[in-house]
DNA sequence: TTATTTGCAAAAACTTTGCAGTTAG
DNA sequence: CTAACTGCAAAGTTTTTGCAAATAA
């Protein structure tokens, strides 16, 4: 019996077929499904071995078919790919990053991964060129840590990218915040002027509420599919480029002590607020939908309302007469 | 009749065969002098067909055998590739540098390109996997100018790799010279202390000198081969790694005016030489030995003897007494 | 002499095509 | 009812293997 999860792909694929003038069948729905539960990098062979479990009658090459009607790019469930194997193999696209992947050209395993800064100088090659692109892919061929050392290679599990996409993007941003939270330890330890001093302060459980929302979202992800602990990391960031977003306080720095009056430091903690929302709006604009692009989203927003409360905060003082 | 270029490629590839115990013949040789004078990436249908206009006799087979045998780790003369198509395809491997692909997926070319960013972005990932990369690929995939516009690709010109890379090479070391050129202009026009003028002063002759010898470098190349200005870009590098090296006059600078003794001044100069020079080294290390890389070797070395030249008037005119 | 090569043919592996019967719209 | 689909078989591709004759060391 089909249909129960990916409700949303099937219905998908349903109106690919019905703007294309294909016909729904019952084949197609079943390999569709049997596709979408497995995880993975699978050649057509995989895909026909699994769908022959449920039914003895289905044949390869209606499996092949299907293949690449979800391929196709109008369809768009499917993504094409070679490993280098000399087999065609095909990965879950809809609503799964863009990535790339580590190959062992021993075990198989292929660990897939995204990295924001190899798009970014991708791009910039292009564009040298003159070219249209269509897809890019980098993949790195070598031999994993398991095969080096001869460990035997039990561990098959195949984790749900949307899953670990998600972990590693709450994780950036839990990564943010707390480097905005040793900001504002230290901007407050330091400042001298007590309205400066106090408007630091302010912030300090206010971004500690933030890190425990963050904390407590990772946890019920790592609840909903346990050992996901354990799956290889998926979103390679730059550690640098969230460092750079925190305002340098040592410009004003004399003999270890900060002098921000009140109105400095409200302009200095909206700057970081602000950039960091643009930040992570800018980042979560490379990736399609799925739940990694909504937490970015999610955090950029919360950023900029707590930019907007900060200024409220500013304007209700310089209302009140209090400087 | 054969051997005549490739000599260095096909001794290494007797002595590969002698190591490995296997025999020597007419066939391997012509396929493998076939392979050396054609740029690109071949398919073994595409070297079979240019062996046969020499040879009817020989067999495909024995094409794909030799290809399989140039493409091993140990011999290292030819790569195995995919470019999507399906096709297994050999490319040129000895001396020439690890590379990436444009590929169009219109009319099949392939433009090379290599980009040190790249590998510095891979190296990190890899190593944050435990893996022991044996080779990595970057391939971007999409429409070129011409087949967009329609245009007739008639230009097939196959260029020579090493030359392109050498022509790029060139063009950087020229690059990075034309800007120590200009920072030494700037600062022999602002610098104030006359001592600390004149060491600017003199450096810009030096510059000049150096920069004609990397231009009539570059016009033999082109006179050697040509059409090579038409080749497209095969080095990316990123101008701002350049920009970087030049010190900061502004540092030293009040109103438009610059303060530096001829000891800070020569200490300015030699700094900019050497971390040029460490900059062309490290980067000739990332390749495989071509003319490009002994042309960063060479500039490397040269900036580093401009610095001892420098270091040795500093000593002589402190000996000498003149401040 | 002897182990490797060659080139043919045949097989294997992967993918596509043709076709008659079946089925969705 | 008709156009699309399925599953089988058959054919096309690309790559690998087996083997007898040829050949380099």
């Amino acid at each position: 019996m089909p249909v129960k999860k990916f409700g949303k792909e099937i219905e998908h694929f349903h109106n690919f077929l019905r703007r294309k003038g294909k016909k729904k069948t019952y084949q197609k729905d079943l390999i569709l499904e049997t596709f979408l539960k497995t995880e993975g990098h699978l050649s057509v062979e995989d895909v026909y071995a699994l769908v022959k479990k449920r039914d003895k009658k289905i044949g390869v090459v209606t499996v092949f078919r299907t293949l690449l009607s979800l391929a196709e790019e109008e369809c768009g469930i499917a993504r094409k790919i070679t490993l280098g194997d000399g087999l065609t193999r095909f990965e879950h696209r809809y609503q799964h990053p863009y990535h790339h992947h580590i190959i062992c050209t021993k075990c198989h395993k292929a660990i897939e991964f995204i990295c924001p800064g190899l798009d970014t100088i991708q791009d910039e090659i292009i564009q040298k060129y003159d070219f249209t692109p269509s897809y890019h892919r980098f993949q790195t061929y070598g031999i994993c840590e398991e095969c080096r050392e001869n460990r035997h290679v039990s561990d098959n599990t195949n984790y749900d990218t949307e899953k670990i996409f998600a972990r590693d993007a709450l994780k950036m941003a839990l990564s943010m915040e707390n480097r905005c939270l040793e900001f504002f330890k230290k901007a407050a330890r330091c400042t001298v002027d007590p309205g400066g001093k106090k408007v630091f302060e302010r912030m300090i459980p206010e971004e500690e509420k933030h890190i425990s929302e963050l904390n407590s979202k990772l946890d019920d992800l790592m609840q909903q599919e346990k050992g996901l602990d354990q799956a290889p990391i998926f979103l390679h960031f730059d550690t640098g480029e969230l460092e750079r977003m925190i305002p340098d306080l040592s410009k004003h720095e004399t003999r270890g002590e900060v002098n921000l009056d009140s109105k400095a430091a409200i302009e200095m903690a909206t700057q970081l607020n602000r950039s960091a929302s643009e930040f992570f709006k800018k980042y979560a604009e490379k990736f399609t939908d799925t739940l990694g692009k909504r937490i970015f989203m999610n955090f950029a927003v919360q950023e900029e309302n707590h930019c907007d409360l900060i200024r409220q905060r500013m304007e209700s003082r310089q209302l009140s007469g209090v400087q």
